[in-house]
RNA sequence: GGAGAGGUGGCAGAGUGGUCUAAUGCGCGGGUUUGCUAAAUCCGUGAGCUCGCAAGGGCUCCGCAGGUUCAAAUCCUGUCCUCUCCGCCA
């Protein structure tokens, strides 16, 4: 969330910004609350300290008389602060679902836009968009007359949106894994495994909401706890509540775990197949850095994704994500849409990755902060989260691109060497 | 899962209702002494919010959330975490 003094300090600037993030807030109404709730404070504080007073006074009062007295007084002020605190919590509560609706403030370089059809398109990769001299399968297909993804039995054992992957699908899946782990440890990364569910409370922190109709988190009945829907969530939390030294920054961690997500509202051929799942398996980029050292590591993070998608051959455009289609917590995202040949009509750009630059405004709910040695006091830190590989999309991507005319996959080749052959062949064809 | 113990400043650790404004030690910053270093010695050392031009005040914080009381680190309830023992288990 924003900083409340940010706010008030920056009426029309939020305002603005909320304008062009496409988010409804009523701004006006938060200043107005924040400073009613200013002064319901500071009459608590005068309470307070008066009834300090009289507390600390009490025991060298010789008379029980006298003593009685100041009792009575003492309740009265402490009465007077209960029901203050009760106007105070009524503002608060108020202000905080007003403040938690306001998104992040936006780099100056966003493309200004209500939708994601305003995107602006970066670049592309290194590798051209594949040409092929028959008519390219999907991955549905492919996958199935493989023997490599099996969504009936996903379907049978869970439901709609799950699946088992199979066969080389596995050695796929584990050699992607391994190729971002090891290419993220080269580039400074500490690797990590996460665990898969995570409290509430941290949810929140790093903008997720649990629980509500829209939610795409799945909640463990009977518990604080819920399925992550990233990695993002696990990381952003060690940090919780905590002061770190400045010199420890940036900290740059990866994490690899499962991602749940419940996809409320969403169908249709785009989504058919890997693209939109309720599960999948993702290694993913974490940072929490320095304030002035965010930008360059959010040019890091997308430095990384380009890199693995361009060792993979796999055609993509960099996308740097409009206003509207940011979100919460992003101050500036960009995007790595892959070319997925099955897509559409002949092939479409399909989302492989996504990298934010959070600035302070996970931080500030997490309430993670820094201490520069020496000096007084504490500031929030920087947070970003980037995809390093999100595997069912990956897949999706990587069997689109590499099928040839006979249905067998190529692997790409610095696949190789984990899932231990080079082409992925039809069991059938092979008969 | 059962039984017990415990969570206090950067760290260690005292504190079981009212000079707690949290002892003491270590660490850290500064002064003095001193060929240098070391040692000694003295002073200072948490965070958040808030009032004030400033000097300097006020409030809150002893895992977290409530409660009792004029007054809570201290008593009560819940909760999270850590440790020890037992049980179960990949």
């Amino acid at each position: 969330m924003l900083d409340r003094k940010f706010i008030i300090d920056n009426v029309e600037l939020v305002k603005t910004n909320c304008k062009n993030r496409n988010v409804t807030a009523d701004v006006e109404r938060l200043v107005e609350l924040e400073l009613s709730r200013r002064t319901a404070q500071s009459e608590i504080e005068r309470l307070n300290a008066e009834a300090n007073n009289v507390a600390k006074s009490i025991a060298a009062v010789k008379t029980t008389e006298e003593k009685e007295a100041k009792k009575e007084l003492g309740r009265t002020l402490r009465e007077q602060v209960t029901a203050a605190k009760a106007d105070v919590e009524r503002c608060e509560s108020e202000i905080d679902s007003i403040q938690r609706i306001i998104p992040n403030m936006s780099h100056p370089d966003c493309p200004i836009g209500e939708t994601d059809a305003e995107n602006l398109e970066l670049s592309r990769g290194k590798t051209p968009i594949p040409k092929f001299d028959f008519k390219p399968l999907d991955h549905l297909t492919l996958g199935e007359s493989l023997d490599i993804i099996d969504f009936e039995s996903g379907a049978n054992v869970t439901g709609a949106g799950f699946y088992f992957l199979k066969n080389d699908a596995v050695l796929l899946d584990l050699a992607l894994q391994q190729f971002a782990i090891r290419t993220l440890i080269n580039a400074g990364f500490t690797p990590t495994v996460t665990p898969d569910l995570a409290r509430n409370e941290i949810l929140q922190g790093t903008g997720f909401i649990p629980r509500g109709p829209e939610t795409q988190i799945y909640s463990i009945d009977g518990t604080d706890l819920s399925l992550v829907a990233t990695a993002e969530i696990t990381l952003g939390g060690m940090l919780a509540g905590k002061t770190v030294d400045a010199d420890s920054l940036p900290l740059k961690l990866c994490g690899l775990s499962h991602c749940f997500r419940t996809e409320a509202g969403a169908a249709g051929k785009a989504s058919r197949g890997l693209y939109r799942v309720h599960q999948f398996t993702k290694v993913e980029m974490f940072a929490f850095t320095l304030p002035e050292q965010s930008d360059a590591v959010h040019k890091e993070m997308l430095a990384i994704e380009c890199k693995i998608f361009d060792e993979l051959g796999i055609a993509y455009r960099i996308v740097d994500t409009a206003t509207g289609d940011l979100g919460g917590p992003a101050y500036r995202k960009f995007d790595i849409e892959a070319w997925m040949p099955g897509r559409g009509d002949g092939g479409e750009f399909g989302e492989v990755t996504s990298t934010s630059n959070c600035t302070d405004y996970q931080a500030r709910r997490l309430n993670a902060r820094y201490r520069n040695k020496g000096e007084k006091g504490t500031k929030f830190v920087h947070t970003l989260n980037g995809t390093a590989v999100a595997i069912s999309r990956a897949l999706v991507a990587l069997i689109e691109n590499y099928q040839q005319e006979d249905g067998s996959i190529i692997v790409p080749e610095v696949l190789r060497a984990v899932v231990g052959k080079d082409v992925i062949e039809s069991k059938r064809a092979e008969k």
